[in-house]
RNA sequence: GUGGUCGUAGCUCAGUUGGUUAGAGCGCUGGUUUGUGGUGCCGGAAGUCGCGGGUUCGAAUCCCGUCUUCCACCCCA
């Protein structure tokens, strides 16, 4: 019985077209990477399970595809641990690799196993998949792909401004105009917390925080009461509830509510560090936006985060994000070395250009001539000319059967080939070809070097 | 991980309160007097109705399970 062909959830094929598309982005972004003095690397789809583990919160853990070990896994296995409530340290026996989350930690880790061939600061790009065991939407997928740009071993804040102008650049290259680059710092946050004397209460208050603009301000505040942290501490966080207006009214309101908070106010330095290479004139098409309730759940920052919003009016989840981690490659016993990414999520940013319609039509470039086969003979005379088209840099095809005419032209309309040329009998004895133009229909009888000059 | 939703030819879908050999459009394929595509006309192939159980004389239709899709959480690219 047949088999049904399927795959796995959340996966995708691509076709001819999507493959050509998404190289499209990829050209771009890549070109702007390389612009910018970024170098390509690439690490296993795989890593050790400890890589990986506990870097990017519990939530992240959670989603890490587990690969089970090979062999008989289960008889090295202590079973008695399941019945114990400890799953964690039985999954860890029988699974010691896992498909990697993201790009930013695997790079973490090459840069500690390899610190001696570099030289830092080190700047590296990565266009890989990541796979994560989230439930799939529209948007989201279990494996994509990821185009990152970071920088290790300086903590210069130009850093951030490179990345903040690198986003703008590739987007507009791309045509996506509107998008709008969200910006905050963990300083703050931390700031805030430390001001409203919930410093162990971080990571609940800015997960709240952080659905602000989703379910208003009620809605956050209930939720915060919920997780155990008083009214007092919700009261002074009013202000930060109503903040409007520019960059720089944001930070004048932020400056005064953490006037006491040292690390509060180190984070709003360097916010209007930024700002102050950045104003918003100086980008092409994007749009700089401080966003205190920005959080991102990856556990590793520690400095500014980044988040970019698809234009207004496509509704899409963030299409990249980024930010400082000051002690990622600490994690693997290299100390001392801040570093600072951005990603750019390609399959996201696919479904925006494919929305809003913007995919150049020169992204389609197939054959540019098909030779019809009228049999053997002539197919023979034919094949003789297809490397001297091929030579000229021209995409040929001789059609491989001598089917019907019907076929064989609908066949060049189907794919969209522009030129057909037939070479039958009567050709072939005058030692011309004749060359038609599919969207026109109009045939023109031309010598092998003419066609050959008109095509290339 | 929680709650909901969808699943019928390659594709988009119809299929009345469970009742004979499950339909349409598009696509595919063949023909339309044989060296010309995109629109015409005529014919053809193709579905164990997601999968597995159950109820029933009888199930695409009802029930349970499972997988998949999409959505809201959660989280994120």
């Amino acid at each position: 019985m047949a088999q049904k062909p399927s795959i796995p959830k959340g996966t995708r094929d691509f076709s001819p077209l999507e493959v050509q598309r998404r190289q499209y982005i990829m050209n771009t972004i890549k070109r702007h990477f390389e612009l910018y003095g970024f170098m390509p690397i690439e690490t296993p789809s795989f890593e050790n399970s400890d890589t990986l583990m506990g870097k990017y919160g519990e939530e992240g853990d959670r989603l890490i595809f587990k690969i089970l070990n090979s062999g008989e896994y289960l008889k090295k296995a202590d079973v008695n641990l399941l019945e114990t409530g400890k799953e964690n340290q039985l999954t860890s026996q029988i699974s010691e690799k896992a498909l990697r989350y993201d790009l930013t930690v695997p790079f973490a880790r090459y840069v500690v196993q390899n610190q001696n061939d570099i030289t830092f600061p080190f700047k590296r790009f990565q266009m890989q998949n990541v796979w994560r065991a989230d439930r799939p939407q529209k948007g989201r997928f279990r494996e994509f792909t990821q185009c990152d740009a970071d920088v290790v071993g300086s903590d210069s804040l130009l850093q951030e401004v490179e990345l903040i102008q690198l986003y703008d650049a590739v987007f507009t290259d791309l045509k996506l105009n509107g998008c709008t680059i969200k910006i905050n710092n963990r300083k703050v946050l931390a700031g805030i917390a430390e001001v409203m004397g919930a410093e162990d209460r971080l990571i609940d208050f800015t997960v709240a925080l952080d659905k602000l603009d989703k379910i208003g301000k009620e809605k956050v505040q209930e939720e915060m009461r919920s997780k155990g942290i008083d009214q007092e501490a919700i009261d002074v966080l009013d202000p930060v509830f109503s903040l409007t207006g520019s960059y720089a009214d944001k930070i004048a309101s932020m400056k005064e509510l953490l006037k006491d908070s040292t690390i509060g106010l180190q984070g709003i330095e360097e916010l209007e560090f930024i700002n102050s290479f950045i104003d918003n004139s100086s980008l092409k098409s994007a749009a700089l936006d401080l966003d205190i309730t920005l959080a991102r759940g990856l556990n590793y920052y520690t400095g500014c985060i980044f988040e970019v919003a698809a234009p207004d009016g496509v509704k899409m989840g963030s299409i990249g994000g980024g930010g400082r981690y000051d002690d990622l490659t600490g994690i693997f016993g290299l100390k001392n070395v801040s570093g600072v990414g951005i990603s750019f999520g390609l399959d996201r940013i696919y479904l925006v250009i494919e929305q809003l319609e913007l995919f150049p039509d020169s992204v389609r470039a197939g054959v540019e001539v098909l030779f019809i086969n009228f049999g053997a003979t002539e197919a023979r005379y034919c094949a003789g000319l297809l490397s001297r088209f091929r030579e000229s840099g021209i995409k040929t095809e001789l059609y491989p059967d001598s089917a019907k005419m019907k076929k064989q032209m609908s066949y060049a309309d189907r794919n969209e080939i522009p030129y057909v040329i037939l070479a039958g009998e009567d050709e072939i004895a005058s030692g011309k070809l004749n060359l038609k133009n599919m969207r026109t229909g109009e045939q023109s009888l031309l010598t092998v070097q003419e066609v050959i000059d008109r095509l290339s």
